[in-house]
DNA sequence: GAAGAGAGCGCC
DNA sequence: AAAGGGCGCTCTCTTC
C-alpha cells in the first residue's frame, strides 16, 4: 500500500480509524460517560489514495490496515509523510491514534466534521421559548429538536445526504461502530467491520471536493485552509498534552473545606437558614428577619453574590452564606474529580472547536476555560518543566477598533491603555491639566474609578448594553448611566455608525461575519430582537478576535516542537504553555513574538501588547498570584475559630 | 428515580 | 417589553 502510494499521482487521501479504550469510560452522571483518551487503542486504520482519471473522474485504492501489528507503525510512516491533504470526519479522534501508535500527524489536514460545524455556526440555535409559560411542552420539545437535528446533521452518514454520496452502512453504523469498542484482542475482524471501515475513509474522501466548492461559495475557503484546518491538529494535541494536576493539593482542599463547612452550615442553621443554596429557603429565611425587600429586582427576589455582599450588613448570617457558596462551589469543581487522571497521568478536558456560534472554543469535563481563578494551582508542571502564561492586553477592544475602523478607538488603543485614554478624554474637564497626559499605568492608579467607568462603557458597548444594565452595574441612576452612555458613544462617532450598520446589514444579509468570512447565521427572517441585534454587532468582534487566536495558536505548535514545549490550555485571548525550565524563557519570548505578529498580520493599524507571566512556573496562576486559595481558606478557618470563641465567652 | 428548568457561579 | 456577548457546571425543586 504504502509503495504503491509513493508510486502513484495522488490528489488526496482518505482516512479513518476504529478503535476501542483499554480502559472503562468514567460516569459523570446522567448517563455521561467520558473515556481517557490516553487510553486508547487503535485497531484498524483506513485509507481511501485518490487520483485523477484521464476521464476527469477519480480513481479510489482504498486499505484497510490492522494497526495491532506492532511493527506497523514504522511502515507507516512514509506513508503520512506524503504532502497531500489528508481528509477525515472528525480527524480529532484520527490524530489521537496516530499519536497513540508513534507515528506524526500529516502536514495538510481537511476535516469533514468541522467543516460542516462551521457552515452553519449560528443555525439551529435554540431560541428563548416564546411563552412565559411553564409548561409550553411544544417550546421545549422543538428545543431538543433543534439540538438533535444540529448534531445528527453534523454526523457523516448525514453529510453524505446532503452531498448525494451513498454511505453503503449509514444504517447500522452505531451496531457496527460498538462492535469495535468490545472487539477481543487477538480476535479477527469481521468482513462487514472491515468493509464498514474502509467506507468510512472513502466517503470522506469523496466529500472533499464538494466541500471545497462549497468553501469557495460560502467565501471561507482561504480561512479554513489557513487557520480552521491546521487549529483541528493543534487542538488535538492540545487535547492530548493535557495538563498534571496536584492531586494532594486538591486531596487537601476539599477535606479542609469538608471540614469547616459542616461548622458554619451549623453555625448557619442555628440562625435559622438550612441551606444557604435554597432560593425558597433564603426567602422566607430573609421575610423572618424582614431583610427580604431589599432584594426584590423586576418583580422577583434575587440572591445573587453581588446583592449579598451589597446587602450584608443587614444581617450576619448573609457572609456566612457568602463563604458557604464559595467553598462549595470549590469543592464540587469537576477538577477534583481525580478520576478524570488519565493512564499518562494526566487530565485531558475536551476541547470542542467551533463550540460556541462565534466560533470560540468550548471545553468539558472538566471545564478547564471557566476554572475558578483561585483553583489554577492545582495545575501544575511534570518534573524538570514550568508553566507560563502569555495573553494579548486589551484584545476585543483593538479588534472592535480594527474591524470597525475607528480611527478614535485606534488612537486611544495604540496609546498603552486604552481605558486611561478614554479617560483622559472623557473626564477633561475634571481631571487636573497635569494628568491628562499620564502614562496609562500612573493614571490607572490615580484614577481608577474613572477609569473603571470607561472599562464598563467599552466592554457595555461591545456587548450593546443599555442604560439600564449600565446604571447596575455602575450603581448610578438610570438618568444618569443613560448620559455616559451617550457621552461615551459620541467619542467614537465612526464605531457607533459601524456597529448600527453591523445589526442592519446582518438582518438584511442573514449573517454576521467575523475575520476570515467567518459568519454567523441568523435563525429567523422576522423581527430582530435585542439579543440578536447585540450578537449581530459583537461577532464581528468575539468571532475576529477567535480566529486570530488560532492562527496564533497553529503557529506556536509548529514553533514550540523545537523546544519540547506545548500549549496546554488555550484560554481565548491567552495561551498557557508548558516548557522544560531550561527553554521556559525562550519560549515565553516567542511566543510573545507570534501572538504580535499574528494580531498585526490581521489588522497592521494595531500596535498590540502581550503580557508574559513566567514569575510562578511552578504552577499555573493569576498574575503571579500562587497563594489566594491558601489565603482564602485561612481567612474562612480564622472565621470560625473567632466565632467559636465568641460563642464561649457568650 | 430520571429529567428538565431556574438560579446561580465560574471563565473570557 | 426588555434591559451586556459567548460558554459549562452544580444545586434545588418540580414533574412525570
Amino acid at each position: 500500500m504504502v509503495d504503491l502510494a509513493l508510486q502513484r499521482p495522488l490528489s488526496f487521501i482518505g482516512v479513518d480509524t476504529e478503535f476501542r479504550y483499554r480502559r472503562p469510560p468514567v460516569l459523570l452522571g446522567r448517563g455521561k460517560e467520558v473515556y481517557d483518551i490516553r487510553s486508547i487503542h487503535p485497531l484498524l486504520l483506513s485509507i481511501a489514495l485518490v487520483e485523477p482519471c484521464r476521464d476527469g473522474g477519480y480513481q479510489v485504492y482504498p486499505f484497510v490496515v490492522d494497526v495491532r501489528d506492532p511493527g506497523i507503525a514504522a511502515v507507516l510512516h512514509d506513508l503520512f509523510r506524503i504532502p497531500v491533504c489528508f481528509v477525515g470526519h472528525n480527524l480529532k479522534v484520527e490524530l489521537f491514534c496516530f499519536w497513540q501508535l508513534g507515528i506524526p500527524a500529516p502536514g495538510f489536514l481537511w476535516d469533514t466534521y468541522i467543516f460542516e460545524k462551521f457552515r452553519i455556526l449560528g443555525r439551529y440555535h435554540p431560541q428563548r421559548s416564546a411563552s412565559q409559560d411553564d409548561v409550553d411542552v411544544e417550546a421545549i420539545r422543538a428545543k431538543e429538536e433543534i439540538l438533535e437535528q444540529k448534531q445528527f446533521r453534523l454526523s457523516l452518514s448525514a453529510t453524505c445526504l446532503r452531498y448525494g454520496i451513498s454511505h453503503r452502512f449509514s444504517g447500522d453504523k452505531e451496531a457496527l461502530q460498538r462492535s469495535f469498542l468490545i472487539h477481543e484482542d487477538d480476535k479477527l475482524f469481521s468482513p462487514a467491520q472491515i468493509e464498514y471501515s474502509a467506507e468510512d475513509a472513502v466517503v470522506a474522501a469523496q466529500l472533499y471536493i464538494p466541500q471545497t466548492l462549497a468553501a469557495v461559495e460560502i467565501g471561507a475557503q482561504d480561512h479554513l485552509n489557513l487557520v480552521e484546518m491546521p487549529w483541528t491538529r493543534t487542538n488535538a494535541r492540545i487535547e492530548w498534552n493535557g495538563f498534571r494536576v496536584h492531586e494532594e493539593r486538591a486531596r487537601e482542599v476539599t477535606a479542609m473545606i469538608e471540614t469547616h463547612q459542616q461548622v458554619l452550615k451549623d453555625h448557619l442553621a442555628e440562625m435559622g437558614l438550612e441551606n444557604e443554596n435554597s432560593h425558597k429557603q433564603i426567602l422566607s429565611f430573609f421575610r423572618s428577619l424582614g431583610i427580604h425587600r431589599h432584594f426584590l429586582r423586576d418583580g422577583k427576589y434575587t440572591f445573587s453574590k453581588k446583592v449579598l455582599k451589597k446587602y450584608q450588613e443587614l444581617h450576619p448570617a448573609i457572609q456566612l452564606m457568602r463563604d458557604l457558596r464559595r467553598a462549595g462551589d470549590i469543592r464540587s469543581d469537576k477538577i477534583m474529580h481525580l478520576d478524570l487522571i488519565g493512564v499518562d497521568g494526566r487530565v485531558h478536558p475536551q476541547h470542542q472547536q467551533l463550540g460556541t456560534d462565534t466560533g470560540r472554543q468550548t471545553s468539558r469535563w472538566p471545564n478547564i476555560l471557566g476554572l475558578d481563578a483561585m483553583l489554577r494551582p492545582i495545575v501544575i508542571p511534570e518534573d524538570g518543566y514550568g508553566i507560563g502564561e502569555a495573553d494579548w492586553s486589551q484584545v476585543e477592544v483593538g479588534v472592535a477598533a480594527a474591524v470597525y475602523g475607528d480611527p478614535e478607538l485606534l488612537r486611544m488603543y495604540n496609546s498603552g491603555d486604552v481605558y486611561s485614554a478614554m479617560a483622559q478624554r472623557f473626564y477633561s474637564d475634571q481631571i487636573r491639566p497635569e494628568d491628562l497626559s499620564l502614562p496609562g499605568p500612573e493614571f490607572k492608579a490615580k484614577y481608577k474609578k474613572e477609569r473603571n467607568r470607561m472599562k464598563l462603557c467599552t466592554l457595555g458597548m461591545i456587548y450593546g448594553i443599555s442604560p439600564y444594565g449600565l446604571s447596575d452595574l455602575m450603581e448610578v441612576p438610570r438618568s444618569a448611566a443613560a448620559e455616559i452612555l451617550e457621552g461615551f458613544m459620541s467619542m467614537f462617532p465612526t464605531l457607533r455608525n459601524h456597529l448600527s450598520w453591523a445589526v442592519d446589514l446582518g438582518a438584511i444579509r442573514g449573517h454576521a461575519t467575523a475575520a476570515g468570512n467567518v459568519r454567523r447565521y441568523r435563525n429567523s427572517r422576522c423581527y430582530l430582537d435585542r439579543g440578536e441585534q447585540n450578537w449581530l454587532k459583537n461577532h464581528p468582534v468575539q468571532g475576529s478576535a477567535a480566529v486570530i487566536f488560532k492562527y496564533a495558536g497553529n503557529r506556536l505548535d509548529r514553533l514550540y516542537k523545537g523546544y519540547g514545549a506545548r500549549i496546554i490550555i488555550p484560554l481565548h485571548d491567552s495561551f498557557v504553555f508548558e516548557a522544560p525550565l531550561e527553554h521556559l524563557e525562550q519560549v515565553a519570548e516567542e511566543t510573545c513574538t507570534v501572538m504580535l505578529q499574528a494580531l498585526r498580520e490581521y489588522y497592521p493599524d494595531l500596535e498590540p501588547r502581550v503580557e508574559v507571566n513566567i514569575d510562578a512556573p511552578q504552577c499555573w496562576n493569576k498574575d503571579g498570584e500562587t497563594t489566594a486559595l491558601q489565603v482564602w481558606l485561612e481567612r474562612w478557618t480564622g472565621v470560625i475559630v473567632e466565632e467559636d470563641s465568641s460563642k464561649e465567652e457568650q
